[in-house]
DNA sequence: CATAGTTGTGCAATCGTTCGCATTGGAGAA
DNA sequence: TTCTCCAATGCGAACGATTGCACAACTATG
């Protein structure tokens, strides 16, 4: 018995229960049930101990297609981004994948972002027969989580949360971060408070849109200096405060949609010589990496996208496992992050 | 409690290609035929015909899965990067699944940071039966990638070499790169120029190195006025200019390993009371996103963090198609770009 | 000593696709 | 007519793991 380890193991063309089960002298259903952590207790120890010396001696490493056209479980979880190379995204799937990990399954992950929509992406993800999905791309009424349901496959919506309650979904409580962000702007003494607000056909544009709205009639002041961004994108922010101090030239302050859109609409304000926060206070969302050393260092609103990711990620793990969960809709609380892109009037 | 859902369409259980052969009459040898373009000619016209009207009834979707195991085919790359959070990765993983999308491959994405290593991660996807793997975790000498190898699955690194020619890789001019950033100090008028290097065990840290000891050397300055931080983060880049500050204070331009070691550094010279760029010019590597808004906007030398991914995933496909290729190693060329860290002297 | 359990394994049927190898029914050639 | 060839399909064995059921060999029970 040579098992020097510290040679690399035989090139194994492709250890199979089968080959293990000849070497071994046993039927291949014993050597799966001796591999099985869960089963091997009903195998004598004796059986189980050279089962596994074998296994080990092959490199036999579980086929999990096959496990999985057997069992119908893929432990794959796909995952749409609308994009990709954001940052704030980043971190989300970062967050995503290390609670997956956790639970044992692997992400499959997609750019939603591209021409053809997420449609097509979404039925590649399916033909591979994933267990569920997470979809940071939904719209607020969105065919391609019709698809999903009718497919009866989990899926659970990250930032995003549809009009109908038809699937669990993971967001901040926008209304309530932008709450923050105008009542920090009005104790710092402004009144005249514009938005440059999110797409409208997505629900973190709409919510935080009435999330500022509703704040703004709180305290009495006019919510009506709102411009909505064609897109999450710093040009898309530049273009939209472009019109927006165009038509106000009067505003103090300016809550962004995201931190993109308030990135654009600094570079807009510099761009027409003034200052932020000097004449235009500007309050970001979501708090993306990075964001403490741009200048000025942005006040935003944390959306905790990791912990989103996290969370989403999770509650699909509990959806696919419980066989089956009412939807809801888990909030995180928004934070204030106080840096220097807003000042007293 | 069994409420008829709105049911759209049909309720396909799952369809198969046994289902729809039933249906249509034919064997489903002759409806996976039919609905393989490449094959479908061989098949008649009125047959290909009822095939499909019938497929489309029942919502059939090929099962990848059973393919995949009848082929040994998964059409399926394992992507591992260090660290999913960091932008800069976030680019190159948008630029490798936009190409991969584009062959027909889904990509398997893996956080190799974690502390366990990169193996386990490696092997999972090994038994999930990846075609390829892209790794941007890899060491010089990795172990990680031995196990590849010797498992005769093609893989390509990225942003990374190893000592070893042993598989292709990508990844940016590192020397020359340094040599862009040293020459572009050296006429600014600045001689005491420092290097925060990248971590040693990785070809990025080593080959940087070398690159600026070599340019230094190639214009009659001192090289020695180097520290390695022991990661790529903004506190490893602190820390290290910490030390290098400590010992060498009269420094008046420091070259970080990437941007987020020149933002680290940057953080201790105004934490010294300094300013950036009128007292120390700090100059960057890599160009990721958002660092024409940080303050001072943050010189650096674009590594081509998408076109790497780009290229991989080509050649990693390339690799995979073609039954054996070559290794290569394709560098991209850097360029300087010129923002706000760096002054004259 | 017969009966009933218990324990450890073997057996074989899936899962859905793919693909080499038949097997048809005609059309054209000898 | 008889033989050959071709085009259009059918047939069935893989691929590798899982799992309910069967079964043999024991052990405990009455």
């Amino acid at each position: 018995m040579r098992t020097t380890t510290s040679q690399a193991p035989t090139v194994h063309r492709s250890a199979t229960l089968q080959s293990v089960a000849e070497a071994t002298g046993v039927h291949r259903s014993t050597v799966a049930r001796a591999l099985d952590p869960g089963q091997s207790h009903r195998i004598s120890a004796e059986v189980v101990e050279r089962v596994r010396a074998e296994a080990q001696r092959q490199g036999y490493r579980r086929d999990q297609i096959a496990a999985s056209l057997r069992t119908g479980k893929s432990r794959l979880i796909g995952v749409v981004i609308p994009d990709l190379a954001n940052p704030a995204f980043a971190t989300m799937l970062a967050a995503i994948e290390d609670r997956l990990a956790i639970d044992g399954y692997s992400m499959l992950v997609a750019d939603g972002g591209g021409s053809s929509g997420a449609l097509p992406i979404v039925e590649e993800l399916m033909a591979r027969r994933v267990d569920g999905l997470v979809l940071a791309t939904a719209t607020r009424d969105d065919p391609v989580l019709t698809a999903c349901i009718s497919a009866a496959i989990p899926t659970v919506l990250v930032n995003r949360r549809e009009d109908a309650l038809r699937v669990t979904s993971i967001a901040a409580n926008d209304v309530g971060g932008m709450c923050l962000a105008v009542e920090h702007l009005v104790s710092l003494g402004h009144c005249e408070i514009a938005h440059v607000a999110g797409p409208i056909d997505m629900s973190t544009g709409v919510l935080r849109r009435r999330g500022f709205e509703d704040a703004m009639r709180q305290v009495n002041l006019d919510p009506s200096f709102v411009i909505s961004a064609t897109e999450y994108s710093r040009d898309a922010g530049r273009i939209a405060a472009t019109q927006l101090l165009g038509r106000w030239p009067q505003a103090t302050a300016i809550v962004a949609g995201n931190d993109l859109l308030a990135l654009g609409t600094i570079q807009e304000i510099k761009h027409r010589g003034l200052s932020c926060p000097d004449d235009i206070s500007v309050i970001g969302h979501n708090d993306m990496p990075l964001l403490d050393m741009v200048a000025p260092p942005l006040t935003t609103i944390d959306a905790e996208f990791a912990r989103m990711g996290a969370l989403a990620a999770r509650a699909l793990v509990a959806g696919i496992e419980a066989a089956r969960t009412e939807p809801e809709v888990i909030l995180t609380t928004p934070r204030l992050i106080l840096r220097e892109s807003t000042a007293a009037r």
